[in-house]
DNA sequence: GACCAGGCGTCTT
DNA sequence: AAGACGCATGGT
């Protein structure tokens, strides 16, 4: 891969497909916004600046040092030509490379996966962000102009739930603080999740109160690097088989579950376009 | 003002 | 095992 460091600016000549996005505005992760300029997000405590043009990748706001550690964030350290056509051997997963070809899942951190997708259970993407940015500045450390590293989890497991009121989670807060709990006594460790086959961390993660199947699933995909497990797959059937009770119509060929849903919810974040707008892109 | 949102826990059958 | 329901909050 062909990088250069200089003044702070971080160069990548993409290899493959990078579509910023798809990738930072489909709902894998709820920190990265447009700017006039291109794309705006905090990662690992590091105020980033995003913007790709002509097939050059350029990140401001990460350090040297870290540079090989936000290389494989954004997945520009894989093949992705050769990840898309191992996808593309199952029809569904092709149909969602079609229609979000530019999507890369970023390898983000654990604790902020955790608690971004127990936020996001039976909630919408704004007010998941929402929430996560409330908890953001009201726990994490700032980093200068007004930003906020996510929390630690110590954190917040050294909250009451009441404190967690100004979340305005609902009755996700007492998940949320399960959570912390867990990670901040170790009862549940990225580490040690990482030594155990998928299966058996997922079990781990369904321990913790307001983790079921697809939050455990979502954290193991976008947070443990658990490639094998694939929502685009596994919850499109369940999406499909929740829209098509009784078979799907042939219009619904085209939809690809939650590819679509990234393609989406962009076009909301991109346009601000109407329900019927997105439902022409998906075709229902 | 309804309706619903990338679920989950709990209580029924 | 599978279905029904409530859950707090706010976006649309």
């Amino acid at each position: 891969m062909d990088w250069s460091y200089r003044d702070g600016l971080l160069e990548v000549r993409l290899e493959g497909p990078f579509d910023p996005a798809q990738t930072l505005l489909c709902g894998q992760c709820f920190r990265w916004g447009r700017t006039p300029s291109g794309f705006a997000g905090v990662v690992r405590g590091r105020a980033l600046e995003l913007t790709v043009s002509d097939g050059l990748f350029m990140l401001t706001g990460a350090p040297q040092d870290e540079v090989p550690f936000f290389l494989h964030y954004f997945a520009l350290d894989e093949d992705y030509e050769a990840i898309q056509r191992r996808l593309c051997r199952s029809k569904r997963l092709a149909a969602c490379v079609e229609q979000a070809p530019g999507i890369r899942i970023l390898h983000q951190e654990f604790f902020e996966v955790l608690l971004s997708f127990i936020i996001s259970q039976n909630n919408n993407i704004p007010r998941i962000r929402g929430i996560v940015e409330r908890l953001c500045e009201g726990l994490g450390e700032p980093i200068g102009a007004g930003q906020y590293a996510f929390p630690t989890p110590q954190a917040v497991a050294a909250c009451s739930e009441e404190e967690l009121a100004f979340l305005r989670a609902g009755w996700r807060a007492g998940y949320l603080l399960d959570a912390a709990r867990r990670v901040a006594d170790g009862r549940l460790d990225p580490a040690a999740l990482a030594k155990l086959p998928t299966a058996a961390a997922r079990a781990v993660l369904m321990e913790t109160r307001g983790v079921g199947p697809k939050v455990a699933d979502c954290v193991l995909l976008y947070g443990l690097e658990r490639a094998e497990v694939c929502p685009m797959d596994v919850w499109m059937k369940r999406a499909m088989a929740r829209r098509f009770p009784r078979g799907m119509p042939r219009c619904a060929q085209r939809y690809a579950g939650i590819a679509q849903q990234y393609i989406f919810d962009a076009e909301r974040a991109d346009a601000d376009r109407s329900r019927a707008d997105a439902a022409a892109v998906t075709g229902l």
